[in-house]
RNA sequence: UGGGGAAUAGUUUAACGGUAGAACAGCGGACUCUGACUCCGUCGGUCCUGGUUCGAAUCCAGGUUCCCCAGCCA
């Protein structure tokens, strides 16, 4: 992957705050008081690229939290190491800064998180709650009924806490192989809502993990992980896709069970409980050193304590450990709980946004890798020159909601256009050239002439463009029979020159295959700079760039990478609707002298032709080679399309 | 035939019992040293049927359509 380092962070998002279902509920928590503060989360799992519609949770996240003060966490949930690397981890990282978001001194992971977890595990064990079935994984399945009948319950579900307790731990010393047996929650085999039957907490995969490497032989599943983390974490207002929607009672089920310090207190006099307590106090207790200091006071505590002063003793201990141990403390029964609330995931036009899709089209090869710039990751818009505020100016405009939605992908260009009008600098390129000589200009002579890096502020400066005998411009900006409206170059008719002078064409002259292959040109030398002396009108302007110092490149126009608005319907085949020219090579493209020193992570606009960011691929170990440059998006064309019809 | 969710202009959304509004797209025009930008105008909407109410997109009842769920994925 040719992949430059991301520029620096941007600004974070600013301007008007968006009004919708979430953060009506965030206002409402914070104004009834149920929460004195926000905290949100962005929980990826580290198995894939960010792409625009992570972008859409990113924004929402974190720009929920830094609206109302709060903080939001950058979350890998990273619980299944078949498929988790740590190339995803850094990559995910990048992507994220570069949408402009910063986690600050939060950034957790799942993993970080599988001590506590699995203790968690073994008291819901000790409670009951949780029981090992050694099922194969086709009994499990053929035992959960199906949409319409309720499932039956495992031969193992009654095992008794100890002898839970004493496989699970076997589980976790690696004793049985992978898919031998799993940790199930005991809830209810009949319950019309599937992922309440029984489901999986723990299974035995002795695969290596990123963060953890061989320590753990076995790991929690997503429905287990992700609420107990986002309560350890303090997470207030856990945002997700609507698929989570039928987990939220999952989620809700798991966190009511949470034990609190009252809880533990007033179960302590329980053998299997103690015993729990005592065999986690490391976990409650994380850090090592602290453990190793108080190690006297700990054997103390536990050691042949009288049952009635157990109780003191332990809450003095809970305490004790709750104010060193920020993350490892156990939520109080009257401080906040985390809450999950869904929204809508974004649809594309004209793009795919499936994990499984997208692996499809850079495996297969039908793009270039994971950031060519017709991708829809984060990594293809940055590469196509798509700024970091043209994404979250969309992800603005679309809103949040809970209905199925497919966004057009006009929008999407409509906002980075926006973004980009407003921050581009203008330089002139003729991407299909057209020689033009200059009958009245006199051979070698070179004049500069001053062009406005943005017409709309003055305060962006300026730069001097050269101007010679012989010039570039556009294919298309000449006509030998023009139509009505037609106000470009033609035989007889007279242009402007963008920043120099009003030229007429005095005629053009064929090569050898009929083809028009130069055009002989007079100005107007009392019209430099570009206005009339004596105050015509001169309706037509184009750009040009002197022949004498253009710069040769190379420009890759993309194209939308499907035809079909949704790729893959009306039981057509996803692939067919690839558009074969999502991508056309321009190899002999004219730039001016001043784009010699654009550098990847810029976007500028090519007047009257579009949006272009110069291309890693352009430079050889940091040094500018032969420039090339991606469009990221034309500019409107209401000519064009008032000649398409 | 189980559980959950959603329906407002072409698209994405707002309206929280009191004038259905915005953005994008479309169309027409003005302006213009980018046929860009900007500005002005314009087209166009509450899934259906009842009910409650002075008043319903909003509340109630019934219906219709679409989406999600049967991983030891997330």
């Amino acid at each position: 992957m040719a992949d430059a380092d991301p520029p620096a962070p941007t600004e974070p998002p600013t301007g008007d705050v968006p009004r919708d279902f979430i953060r009506d509920i965030v206002r409402a928590d914070l104004e009834s008081g149920r929460e004195s503060t926000v905290v949100t989360r962005f929980p990826p799992e580290p198995n894939g690229y960010l792409h625009i519609g992570h972008a859409k949770s990113i924004c929402l996240n974190f720009g929920v939290a830094a609206e109302f003060g709060g903080r939001c966490h950058l979350r890998f949930d990273d619980t299944n190491p078949l498929k988790e690397e740590q190339l995803y981890i850094d990559a995910i990282e990048a992507d994220v800064r570069w949408l402009g978001f910063d986690w600050g001194d939060h950034l957790h992971h799942a993993s970080d998180h599988f001590d506590l977890l699995y203790a968690l595990a073994e008291y819901l064990v000790v409670e009951g709650l949780a029981y090992v079935d050694d099922q194969t994984a086709g009994e499990v399945r053929a035992g959960r009924g199906t949409l319409t009948e309720p499932g039956k319950n495992s031969p193992y579900r009654s095992r008794t806490p100890e002898e839970n307790r004493d496989l699970l731990r076997r589980m976790k010393a690696g004793e049985f192989p992978e898919g031998a047996r799993v940790l199930r929650a005991k809830i209810d085999m009949a319950s019309g809502n599937l992922n309440l039957r029984d489901p999986v907490l723990y299974r035995i995969l002795h695969a290596p993990h990123p963060r953890t490497g061989d320590r753990w032989k076995i790991y929690p599943t997503y429905d287990f992980a992700h609420g107990q983390s986002d309560a350890i974490e303090r997470v207030t207002h856990s945002i997700c896709t609507m698929e989570f929607e039928d987990h939220r009672p999952l989620y809700d089920w798991f966190i009511e069970r949470l034990p609190d310090r009252e809880q533990i207190v007033n179960k302590c006099d329980s053998p299997l409980h103690r015993e729990w307590l005592i065999e986690h106090l490391p976990v409650l207790f994380p850090n090592e050193q602290e453990i190793e200091n108080h190690k006297e006071t700990i054997r103390i505590l536990f050691q042949g304590i009288h049952p009635e002063s157990t109780k003191t003793k332990l809450k003095y201990m809970l305490e004790f450990l709750e104010s060193r141990s920020p993350t490892g403390r156990y939520r109080d029964k009257d401080t906040s709980r985390p809450r999950q609330y869904e929204f809508a995931r974004l649809n594309l036009g004209h793009t795919v946004l499936s994990k499984r899709r997208l692996v499809r089209l850079v495996e297969d090869g039908h793009v270039a890798g994971w950031d060519d710039p017709r991708m829809p990751t984060l990594a293809g818009l940055r590469r196509r020159g798509v700024p970091p505020e043209g994404v979250r100016e969309f992800v603005r405009r679309i809103g949040v909601a809970k209905a199925d939605n497919l966004v057009e992908a006009a929008q999407f260009d409509a906002a980075v256009r926006d973004v980009l009008n407003e921050t581009a600098p203008r330089r002139m390129a003729v991407l299909d050239p057209l020689k033009v000589v200059i009958e009245n200009w006199p051979e070698g002579k070179v004049d500069w002439l001053s062009a406005a890096n943005h017409p709309a502020d003055p305060d962006r400066g300026a730069r001097d463009i050269p101007f010679g005998r012989e010039l570039w411009i556009e294919r298309a900006d000449f006509m030998e029979d023009p139509p009505k409206k037609f106000f470009r170059l033609a035989p007889g008719r007279e242009v402007r020159l963008r920043f120099a002078w009003l030229m007429t064409c005095t005629g053009a002259v064929r090569g050898a295959d009929g083809e028009v292959s130069e055009l002989r040109c007079v100005i107007d030398p009392e019209s430099r700079g570009g206005a009339a002396p004596d105050g015509r009108k001169v309706r037509g302007t184009i750009h040009w760039v002197s022949a004498a110092h253009a710069l040769d490149a190379e420009v890759r126009l993309y194209d939308r990478l499907f035809d079909a608005e949704i790729p893959g319907g009306a039981g057509r085949d996803w692939l067919d609707d690839l558009n074969p020219e999502s991508l056309t090579v321009v190899r002999n493209a004219k730039l001016e002298p001043a784009l010699a020193g654009a550098r990847p992570g810029e976007t500028l606009q090519f007047e009257r032709t579009g949006y272009f960011a110069p291309d890693p691929d352009g430079f050889s170990d940091g040094a500018p080679a032969r420039p090339v440059f991606n469009r990221t998006v034309t500019l409107r064309d209401s000519w064009a399309r008032q000649q398409g019809r």
